[in-house]
DNA sequence: AATATCCATTGACCTGGATCAATAATCGGC
DNA sequence: GCCGATTATTGATCCAGGTCAATGGATATT
């Protein structure tokens, strides 16, 4: 842990300017975005939204969660990056997602998670109790259809990501992931060309089904190409429209 | 169809013992279980649902949606296969899911289906317009719960067929898509050994990010081994522990 | 500054599954 | 039942990406 841990703190809504509490908190963690739920809430809802909650932090590569425990907690991510990771017995692992802030981690609301989550970066979320936040959100509708939305939007992507794994080669996998990552980043309010890439390669790799070898030779392909240039901890894109070229299917059009 | 279809008729709950809809509909479709949505809903709430629902049937190999036309209905699918299927513009395919009855198909609630639904047999299913039944189920709060855990369902299995594609082996990949489908014949009250499969080789093999030959080979090298037998549109699973095997890790366990 | 550790890159080679190419079943349509 | 069309199986060959191995570069420890 870096940085001092306020004692409990809200994580409840989008920064009322001269946030008090009335617990002795100040409001950084008001500034964080949450898109996801936070949009249309009463000051009221914030309130007790804002009760229920906890700022937690994690130092990188320590565990928020493991797969197949039971979920007791709902998490809103504010600051950091976390990697979502299915693994086999016999340790072959793939990512199903990289939580960026404003994600909500265990909101499929079963018994147990089906992921572990792994902080990537130093993360900081909100972590509600799960019999306290689904009691909360039960008789609350439009705050059900924020979160049933975000569930859909989260199948979604994870059919694109069927899609990508299934049928793309190398190639085209890593420009997706670059392109997704930059969109993402840009929607979180970092929008830049420079991409970084706090994860390691052998995350890119269990994220897009492929080895850490290949991640880095088409990294490396890319860049002698002059499509990207590789800088520490990340990557600027020159040359999106080629990018993404690789990206969509470059179709052969008959006749 | 097997059996006699009455004009328009209700889909909307678990078999009333005794169901008059007062539309001159006998109540065969009603026997199909919709554990997702229809467990727990009271007999007022089933009158309405009715009203907003309307039976409709599909011939095999046509489409009930298309990928990204505007998400105008919700479907619950009571009879038959439908998959889904997402495409890139060069015509490779990747199928996501195949329902069956008692699934929702459009439930992600988004502008635009994000995938196309085909059906592979003769398909019976439930319609809703969309703003009609987002309309009545705002403010069911058990409703929406029990929408929310479908969609999480749903994402969970999403996210074990993303291991699947991206770090399985062809013949893990084939038996774990025997050894799930029979399982979920099971759930949908067809228990049997002998595993139904309508669906083509091709879309087995879109479904696993495999061609058809290598599926078609996995196959017949499972019955060579005595583990299967083929029959005409579907498989006899002999030996479930051993085709178990092939699906989880077998793993190496040093020292 | 030297050493150890870890991670990324690069090269050489190999292989699981793709591709290409015949058959062989199966299914409609008469 | 026969014929053409579609789909499935099987075999021969190929190659994208995996595996194995060496090297380089960065960070941490003493």
């Amino acid at each position: 842990m870096t940085f001092a841990e306020p004692s409990p703190t809200s994580c409840a809504g989008p920064a009322p300017r001269d946030c008090k509490h009335g617990r002795g908190n100040d409001c950084d963690d008001c500034k964080v975005r949450r898109f996801s739920v936070c949009g249309a809430l009463e000051p009221a809802e914030l309130e007790e939204l804002d009760r229920l909650s906890q700022v937690r932090n994690f130092p990188a590569r320590t565990m928020l969660f493991d797969q197949d425990a039971p979920a007791d907690n709902v998490f809103n991510l504010t600051d950091g990056m976390v990697r979502l990771c299915k693994s086999l017995p016999d340790g072959r692992r793939q990512i199903v997602g990289f939580a960026l802030p404003g994600d909500f981690l265990g909101l499929a609301l079963m018994e147990r998670y089906g992921v572990a989550a792994e902080a990537v970066t130093q993360v900081r979320v909100c972590r509600f109790a799960r019999p306290a936040f689904l009691a909360y959100v039960d008789g609350k509708p439009h705050l059900l259809r924020r979160l049933h939305e975000f569930a859909g939007h989260e199948l979604s992507l994870a059919q694109d990501q069927m899609l990508l794994l299934g049928r793309k080669t190398a190639e085209e996998k890593v420009a997706a992931f670059l392109l997704n990552l930059q969109t993402r980043y840009a929607r979180v309010g970092a929008a830049s060309v420079t991409i970084p890439l706090p994860m390691s390669r052998q995350d890119i790799a269990d994220y897009l089904g492929l080895t850490i070898e290949t991640v880095s030779r088409t990294l490396t392909k890319f860049a002698r190409e002059k499509v990207i240039v590789i800088v520490p901890d990340g990557v600027r894109l020159l040359m999106i429209g080629r990018l993404d070229q690789s990206d969509a299917a470059r179709s052969a059009v008959p006749f």
